[in-house]
DNA sequence: CGCATAACTTACATTTATGTTAGTACTTGA
DNA sequence: TCAAGTACTAACATAAATGTAAGTTATGCG
């Protein structure tokens, strides 16, 4: 829960109000966000497959960040009335939009990111289906 | 100070070891830093100028968000042996680099940022000199 | 002397982000 | 009956980011 009132969130909402390029570094922000617009890029996944998938991810967060990429309105959340319950995720047409910025954020670190801070895996290029 | 051991900064590394995207997010993605990036852009600033120029912004804040740009090679900081002194920053050529980017992160945002959210200004496209 | 200026630093306080652990409801299959 | 799977939620705990207020150093100026 957000104080109602606060330097800190009144500074958030001037620079949010104020600066698109801080508009954008909001939404994409969190820690487990790139990771899951990553997944979510290749098309719809469930959510044991997404968790599966990060398994450094504690459930809570998960879920939070999805839920806040699908109230900023990045990514859909569907519902399947089916015992086990199924539920997928997927990019919306606004979280696809998003695939150059992606592109280009990834582009730049893989430029300038020293080794010394490298490990084996670096993102390709991202072509969202 | 962070603490050397926890799973919120193993987290933190691993992803960064991982993902360009998340590492380019991290250079960027402190709470002034935007602000202070579009501000260089255009030339060289003193401190006591960039203070006044931000003026939400507490003096703590603004030296640690200009130490951690410093230290991750975006800006460049100068000092005149002088009294009273005066310290001028300005962005270094990998900070430059960052031109393309900041230019699509602004224009995503001022293409997808709510109405509800907007403020007066907004930040025009970058041409760094 | 006493004040002003610049670019900080220090000690402290608060807010926000992230993480841990256990528990929930429901049904199928062994 | 009992465990297993699914997609969570709740209560709690910690780490990191951000903010406040005052102090520092050195010198020029009135």
């Amino acid at each position: 829960m957000r104080k109602q009132s606060s330097t800190n969130l009144e500074n958030e909402l001037l620079i949010n109000g104020n600066c698109d390029m801080a508009y954008t570094l909001d939404l994409i922000g969190g820690r487990w966000k790139p990771s899951i617009l990553w997944r979510l890029a290749y098309g719809a996944m469930r959510y044991s497959d997404l968790r599966r998938s990060l398994p450094a991810v504690s459930e809570r967060i998960l879920i939070l960040q999805l839920r806040e990429m699908e109230s900023d309105g990045l990514i859909s959340r569907k519902v399947y009335p089916e015992v086990p319950p199924r539920v997928e995720y997927q990019l919306t047409d606004l979280g696809k939009s998003l695939e150059p910025v992606i592109n280009i954020l990834t582009d730049w670190g893989a430029e300038n990111r020293p080794d010394s801070e490298k490990r084996k895996v670096r993102c390709p290029v991202l072509t969202i289906k």
